[in-house]
DNA sequence: CATGAATGAGTTTTCATTCAT
DNA sequence: TATGAATGAAAACTCATTCAT
C-alpha cells in the first residue's frame, strides 16, 4: 500500500493518470448531474475542466464509460462514508443509527449523485443494472451479520426476520434520500423522527 | 352525463380527439419507458401506433408534450386506482392499508409509470417539478385529517405528529415502490411485513 | 359580353368559380407579401379567408398556381392603372408623365405587388421569367409608337434612339419603385424632380 | 503587410480560419444564388465545398449566418471595385462615370450578388434592413461632396440639388443593374447611353 | 500526451397535398 | 362543393468520436 519514496516510471505514470481520471470524474459528474446526460456535451466537460476534447478520450473510451465512472466513484464514496460512520460505533443500534444519518447526509451533501443515480436508470436501464443496487447487495451481506445479531439476543421483535428488516430500511431510506433532494428536506432534521418510527412504530401500544 | 342518440357536430369532433390522444397516450407510455425519452423517436410511437408521424403532431405540439401527458395521465390513474380502493373500507387503518396496497401494486402492473417518472426526472429537471411530488401534495392533505383522526382518538403514540408519520410512509412507499420495480419483487409479498414493520415498529417491547 | 339576365347554369357557375379565385387572390396576395412565400402556409391563406385548407386547392392546383395567379393580376391590375391614366391625357408628354406617375403611385398603394415580384424571383427563378418582365415587353411595344412620334416631330434630341429611351426611362421607374418601397420614400414628392432630370438632364447647358 | 516567415500559433490560427471562412462564403454565394436561398440545403453547400455538413457549422452558427456572410462579402467588394474604379480619375465628372460603369459591371460580372440582394429580401425581410441599402447610404455620403463641388462651380442646372440627384442616379442604376440582369443585358453597351441621358436629358433644347 | 478540426449519423418538426366524408 | 384529418418527404442542426499534427 504505501509507495515508494521514489517512484519508479512504470509506477508513476499509472498514478499520474488515475489521478488526472479522478479529477476528471469530479468535474464530470457535477456536470452531467446539473446539464443531465443528454444535455452535457463532452465539450463542455471538457471545457469545464479546462483540457481539449480529445484530451478525455485518452481517460475514458467513451462519453458512457465516463458516465458510469462517475456514478461508481460516487457509490465508492457512498460506501466508504456510511462504513466510517458505522465504524464509530460500538453498539449494534448505534452503528445501524450512524449509518442510516451518514447516508442521508451523504447525498444531502452530494446531491449531484442523486441526479446521477437517475440519470443512469433513464439512459442506460436497458443495458446495465444500476450501480446503486450493485452496492446495496454488497453492502446489505454486511448488515445482514448485525441484524442477525440483533435478533439472536432479542432485541428485536422474534416475528420478525431479517431480510424483511433490510428491505424496510433500505425502502425507507432510499425513498427518504429521493424526497429530501427533490423536496429540498433536511436530513438532520427528519432522521431522529425516521429512526423513532423505524424502532418503536406508530401505534400506540398502550392500547 | 348521457350521449344524445345523434351527437351534434360539435360534440363529435372534440370526443374524437381526445379519444385518439389517448390512446396514442397509451401507445406512448410503452414505448418511452420500454426505450427511454431519448432513444424513443416520434418516429418509432407512430409506427407503433399505426399512423404517420405527422398524425402525432396534430395531438400534440411536441415531443415533450406527448411524453408529459403520459405521465399526467399515469399520475391520474394511479390516484384514482388508490383513492377508489381507500373507498372500500371503512375503518381508517384500513383505508390507510388498502391506499399503501393500492399504490404499490398500480406500479406492479404499470411498471412503464415507474419509468417515466425516472424520465420526466432526468429529462426535465431543470424545467418543471416532477408530477408526482405534485400528486404527491394533493393526496398528502387527503389523508391529512385521517390521520389526524387516529391521532386524536389514541390510535397514535401521542408523541407522533401527523406530518412525521406522513412523511415516513410518503418516503416508504416511493422507495419500495422503486426496489420493487428495479429488482422485480412483488408488492403483494412485501406489503404485511411493511405494514407491520410500520405500525408496530422492529424493536422488541418485551424487554 | 352583356351578362343575361338571369344566367343559366352552364354560365353561372364559372362565373361565381372565378369570383371566389378572385377574392382568394386578393387575400393570398396580402398574406404572400407580410409572410413571404416560404412562411405563408396554405392553412394560414385558407384561415385568413375564412374557408378549409382542401378549399383552396379546389381553386389552385397548388400553392405554386395560387401564388403566380397573385402576382399575375397584380401585373394586370397595374397595366390597366397604368394605361387609364395614359388616356386621360392627349398630348405624348403627358401621356407619359401621366403613365410613369400612376406607375409609382401603383406600387405605392400596392406594397404588396412588390413584395411578390422580389418573392417570385425568389422562389422561383429557375423555373420561369419574371412577369414583371413579360408585362414590360408588352407595355413597351404600346409606348415605342408614342416616342417614335416625339423623336419624328422633333421634340427628342435626334442622337437619342426609342430603344435607348426605352431602355431608360423603364431603369428608372423600376429602380425608384423599389427604393421607395424599402426606403419609404413617397411617390408624389419624387415625381417632378425625376420627369424634370429625364427630360432635360443635370448638366448646366448655359456653359 | 507581408507575413513573418515564420507564424506564431497564435497568428495562424485566425488566419486560417479566416481563410476557410472566406473559401466557403465563395462557395455558398453561388449555390445560394443559382438554387436560392430556400432549395440551396447545406448538405449541398458542403457537398460542393467538398466537407461535410458539421464543418459549416464551426464557421457559421447558422445557414442564415452563412447567407448573410455571403452579401456582406458581397457589397464590401462592389463598394471597393466602385471606390477604386473612382479613384483612377481625377475630374469629378470622370469619377461619377467611372463609378457608374464600374458599379455596373461589377454586377455583371458577379451576377449572383444581383441574386443574392434578392433572396436577401425575400427571406429576411421581416428581420434586417436590406444589406444593400445600409451601403447605398454610406455611399451617398461620400458622393454628396462631389456632387456639392459640381453644383457650386455651375457645372450643374442651378435649380436641381444634390439629394434629387444622388436619388435619381441611385434609382437609375440599381433599375438597370436589375433589368441587365434579368435581361441579359450588357452593361458596356447600355453605359453611353445612360451617361448621356443622365447628363443631357431627353429633349431637344433647340426647340 | 494533448489538441481541436473534421466528420456524418440521427431526430424533431413543418407543411403542401390528398381524399374520405 | 367543402371539409379537415392524415400523410410523409425534407432539412437544419447537434455532438460523440476520430485522427493528423
Amino acid at each position: 500500500m504505501s509507495t515508494p519514496a521514489i517512484p519508479t516510471a512504470s509506477e508513476k505514470t499509472p498514478d499520474r493518470k488515475a489521478e488526472r481520471r479522478q479529477a476528471i470524474v469530479t468535474t464530470a459528474a457535477r456536470l452531467f448531474a446539473v446539464k443531465g446526460y443528454a444535455n452535457c456535451e463532452m465539450e463542455s466537460v471538457a471545457a469545464e475542466h479546462g483540457v481539449a476534447k480529445g484530451t478525455l478520450y485518452l481517460y475514458f473510451k467513451s462519453k458512457q464509460e465516463l458516465f458510469c465512472a462517475c456514478v461508481d466513484q460516487g457509490m465508492r464514496e457512498l460506501q466508504e462514508t456510511v462504513q466510517a460512520a458505522a465504524e464509530g460505533e460500538a453498539a449494534p443500534f448505534d452503528r445501524i443509527s450512524a449509518a442510516i444519518r451518514a447516508y442521508l447526509l451523504f447525498f444531502e451533501r452530494h446531491p449531484e449523485q442523486v441526479e446521477l443515480l437517475i440519470q443512469e436508470r433513464a439512459f442506460f436501464h436497458d443495458r446495465q443494472a444500476p450501480t446503486y443496487f450493485t452496492y446495496r447487495e454488497q453492502s446489505r451481506e454486511r448488515w445482514r451479520a448485525v441484524w442477525t445479531g440483533l435478533v439472536e439476543d432479542g432485541s428485536i421483535r422474534p416475528d420478525l426476520n431479517v431480510d424483511q428488516i433490510l428491505d424496510f430500511i433500505g425502502n425507507l431510506v432510499y425513498g427518504t434520500m429521493f424526497t429530501n433532494h427533490f423536496l429540498g428536506r433536511s436530513a438532520e432534521e427528519q432522521y431522529e423522527g425516521i429512526m423513532d418510527i423505524f424502532y418503536r412504530g406508530i401505534r400506540n401500544s398502550q392500547t
